[in-house]
DNA sequence: TTGAAAGCGCTACCAG
DNA sequence: CTGGTAGCGCTTTCAA
């Protein structure tokens, strides 16, 4: 059994109470006893019980954070950013995976209402979001990161993915590319749907060949990235560059034209969403556009922290972060 | 104020242990007192509070992971493999990130005992360890990975550095090499200290030339790869091949040689630890010793599991994983 | 099959 | 400055 604040208090001849305020460094306590149970808590190794002390304040100085996938350097860097600014401000950090999957998610949501935690910062797998409804109306403090929902007004931290994804297209049709390939992600996604509605307003800007085939991939893994390049490089008429939509499809795609035996820029040129930091370092250094990871989990966190810290429920805040364009050898003119 | 079991109680008209029954799947109960709380409960969206719940049961289905720097692949994977395993089992994860800090550990340690975690897996940030032996004093289950220590004895799952260090050298020496560096991570960590002994061990066995100066970096990070990098290539007499110690700094020492306008592997062989999985596709596809991630966040968990459901307390195990060896075009003769 | 009572460890409140 | 008392929401025990 964990010693109690019991145990200090027969140690000390004082009363629980007495051992509460030593620990707690509230005031209408003498020096000297203060001093004295401190240390015999010290030498005790006592531990609070968090989940007591959680349960009778009410409060648990945790927040949640659930991402889809923390082995993408995407959600992992931004989980890093979190993390090191709810240390800063003395909340703890839960992180959930919920590997793309919306039972776990919901889940995951539930579990941490019980666990009474006080905020939640979710990039959420989306289609349903009753679970985020949920949450709004029970008033405990959210924010969505990444990926935000058309039906659901709370608080929002994202990207500009369309504006990018549509100057993506005009560095490439400047290049002389009529013909542009969309690797995309799961499609319902907020991000994916900006991307690709980027995309094809460049390609009707621009007059470019419109094809449906030059749409491929549903899922953001390295395998579906994969068989996505496959398809594309397939076609009777492939095209002479790609946009693709994410991390690890990236690498996917260059995967599959690689095993192709072609080479990047000179037979296809490549521009991706990626904000991996060995992007400049692959096979052909790529020109992508990047988040700034750091500073969407930074914003988040100021974000979830203020709607905590207020008495009164305020307005919800959206925070659109800009991405950046890094132009590196992937493309080539034509 | 969320919805309480007294709340339900209430609006069903029976008591609270009723209630309790119900939502517990407990015997004793009317099958239709039963459906009417659940159905009751489900309505008002009712979520019990974990808080009193593990505060009373003294079980918090809860396991820690304590990790120095979830951005690195190395332990987001490993974090996502043990995410997953806990799920299956029907434990939460509470993740921790330690930044490489010592403070930061400690007080993580201390505030997981605060929860009342039912078992803790930590890859250490290494010397101190008076905060781990707390752990196995108050026999709360717990398991290294990754990273040992010598001088506390309990279980581990970790892998065989110093031999694959040993064969990555024996590699590199029957390609001709006599001047090999070694960029290093941290010294103190178990890890780096056993890869470095494999590689003396290499250097003294083949007669390999022998400097002081062949030897560089302290740190995971990419900057400081890239400084170590950059320090070995001006030596006066510089190594025609390297062996690097971690994820991160073979990609920093990789823009240190690109920088000095150098190609890998005309101008120099390398060998990283690196898992990631981006380094097939690397400007040079990278010979690499990986680890088997997922796997040893698998073992991690089992050890924990059986250690968290024992009744009494078991022996302490040492699961030693194999690394892999994976040749690629990064080293050549000489 | 049901419920009343007790208590987990802690903090808020009030009385001394 | 100190301590007694009450109670957070839940489960356990025992009695009805």
């Amino acid at each position: 059994m964990p010693i109690t604040m019991k145990d200090i208090a027969n140690e000390a001849g004082v009363s629980v109470v007495t051992v509460s305020r030593a620990l707690n460094n509230k005031p209408d306590i003498e020096e000297n006893t203060k001093k004295r149970i401190i240390s015999i808590a010290e030498k005790a190794h006592y531990r609070p019980n968090q989940l007591a002390r959680s349960f009778r304040t009410k409060k648990t100085n945790t927040i949640g954070l659930i991402v889809p996938d923390i082995s993408n350097p995407f959600f992992s860097r931004i989980a890093m950013s979190i993390e090191i600014e709810s240390y800063a401000a003395g909340y703890n950090l839960v992180v959930c995976n919920t590997n793309e999957d919306q039972e776990i998610e919901i889940q995951s949501v539930y579990n941490l209402i019980g666990r009474r935690i006080d905020g939640l910062i979710i990039a959420p797998v989306q289609n349903k979001s009753q679970h985020i409804v949920e949450f709004i109306e029970k008033k405990i403090p959210i924010v969505l990161i990444d990926r935000c929902f058309d039906d659901v007004d709370t608080n929002v931290v994202i990207s500009d993915n369309k504006d990018s994804a549509f100057k993506a297209m005009t560095y490439l049709v400047k290049l002389g590319h009529r013909r542009i390939g969309f690797v995309s992600g799961r499609k319902n996604l907020s991000t994916v749907r900006n991307r690709r509605s980027g995309y094809l307003e460049a390609v009707q800007k621009f007059h470019l060949d419109e094809n449906q085939n030059l749409i491929a991939g549903n899922s953001f893994t390295f395998q579906s990235g994969y068989e996505a390049g496959l398809k594309l490089l397939s076609l009777p008429n492939p095209p002479t560059a790609l946009l693709i939509s994410g991390n690890m499809i990236t690498i996917g795609v260059m995967k599959a034209i690689l095993e192709r035996g072609l080479s990047i820029p000179k037979d296809i040129s490549l521009i991706g969403f990626i904000d991996n930091y060995c992007a400049p370092y692959l096979i052909c250094p790529l020109t992508s556009i990047s988040h700034p990871l750091q500073e969407m989990g930074k914003q988040a966190f100021k974000l979830l922290l203020k709607n905590i810290e207020s008495k009164k429920t305020i307005p919800f805040s959206k925070v659109i972060v800009e991405t950046q364009f890094n132009i590196r050898q992937s493309c080539r003119e034509i």
